[in-house]
DNA sequence: TAGATTGTTAATCGATTAACAATC
DNA sequence: TAGATTGTTAATCGATTAACAATC
């Protein structure tokens, strides 16, 4: 090589859009195979998605997958390497704090361990809810939390307790080696910078839902 | 006005990450009122978000509200602002369908009144919920719909049914004159234009999670 | 082969940030 | 007044879209 050439642009982050896109191309691609479609178009995905078909094959380009000119991408294809570039085809360990109604309804869901999470364990602080069985966990209380995460190598914590408690269970799961916090609580959690926080918060749907309604703009934007 | 003047600009359309941005200063403010805090810099909610603060000054400067220079934006009166430009200050009437784990924990959620939204009634298909009590409504069977929906003249129709029965339910809804669905399902659902569909897709937060994860980029952004 | 569809480079558009004047 | 902070214009950066060659 020779020494005056260009230095290989490092170019490795992903288009913070295209990220927030890909997890629905991963949605469509599971239901296409259900229906037992073998192929699909940029500009069918595009479509769907009311954006650009020029920016699906953008977006695939970004994690790598090839398609085949006239026949599209597979769908079997697609899915499975959007899985890898997610990293949810491999597993990571999760427990549960905060056994009411939003944490019940969140271990039912099936969607956890679609996307590689293996829930292991469910704690509660109210002595009421102690051992009593959702879905399928035995609640447990705080004081085993911390053998648990060590004993099964927890890596996400999901915290579906009220607000006012969540910065505490929050404060609490960052100084076990936990990697990531999924927070359901109300309320922006801050943790120290080497555990990942995402804050799921309801109320900004319901906010940008309020003002699409208070504007009832026809075409509103799939992604907002 | 001379008539060789420049036309006014329309440029009434909001940035879209300037909405997205929106709900989580209105969740910030609400906890420093709270807190009895009067005034707010941009740079500290900036500071807040990973953003830069001339970012939250025009984000400010598009919902139209002024702030005082050296002490900053007063937090009751941007708070206020918001809510306005959101329509969060003013009521929606709403109906849930699905009276499952999830539909009950958004039943009881206090941010739906918080943010304008009135809950009507609760409809289920399965005849062994009917009459039951769910956060204090009694559960309807789903003939019901239509009329609850006419004499109540509801806006907004909460899905939390299983994916397989969602695109149905929002079928039905669209029928009657509801104007947006908020739909929890795991599944893209389809209505026609003038129905606003939000789909509240918790795998896609799910997915970004385990995307991090993979990574473990430090400074992950808050508004991914 | 002809036509459809991908993949990629270049052009456009929109969003963020820097610079700085205005104001309390 | 001096200093802090807002508000806004101009410059930069990044994301989308248009154009078109490559390919099955």
């Amino acid at each position: 090589m020779k020494d005056h050439e260009k230095l290989k642009k490092p170019k490795s982050t992903i288009p913070v859009q295209t990220l927030r896109r890909i997890p629905y191309y991963h949605q469509i691609l599971s239901e296409l195979e259900q229906q037992g479609e073998q192929f699909v178009s940029s500009k069918y995905l595009a479509h769907f998605f009311h954006v650009d078909d020029t920016q699906v094959r953008k977006d695939v380009s970004v994690i790598g997958y090839k398609g085949k000119p006239k026949s599209g991408y597979s769908v079997t294809g697609l899915k499975s390497a959007i899985g890898d570039f997610l990293g949810i085809n491999t597993e990571n360990t999760a427990i549960l704090i905060g056994a009411g109604k939003l944490g019940s309804a969140l271990i039912e869901y099936p969607g956890l361990s679609e996307y590689g999470l293996r829930l292991v364990a469910v704690f509660d602080n109210d002595p009421k809810k102690l051992d009593k069985a959702v879905g399928g966990f035995a609640v447990q209380p705080m004081e085993n939390l911390k053998k648990v995460v060590q004993s099964f190598d927890v890596g996400i914590a999901i915290i579906t307790v009220p607000k006012t408690a969540a910065q505490a269970v929050c404060d609490l799961v960052a100084e076990q080696k936990i990697k990531a916090i999924w927070n359901f609580a109300p309320t922006q959690l801050s943790a120290p910078s080497d555990v990942t926080v995402r804050n799921e918060n309801m109320a900004v749907g319901l906010a940008l839902l309020s003002h699409y309604l208070k504007k009832r703009t026809a075409e509103s934007a799939i992604f907002s």
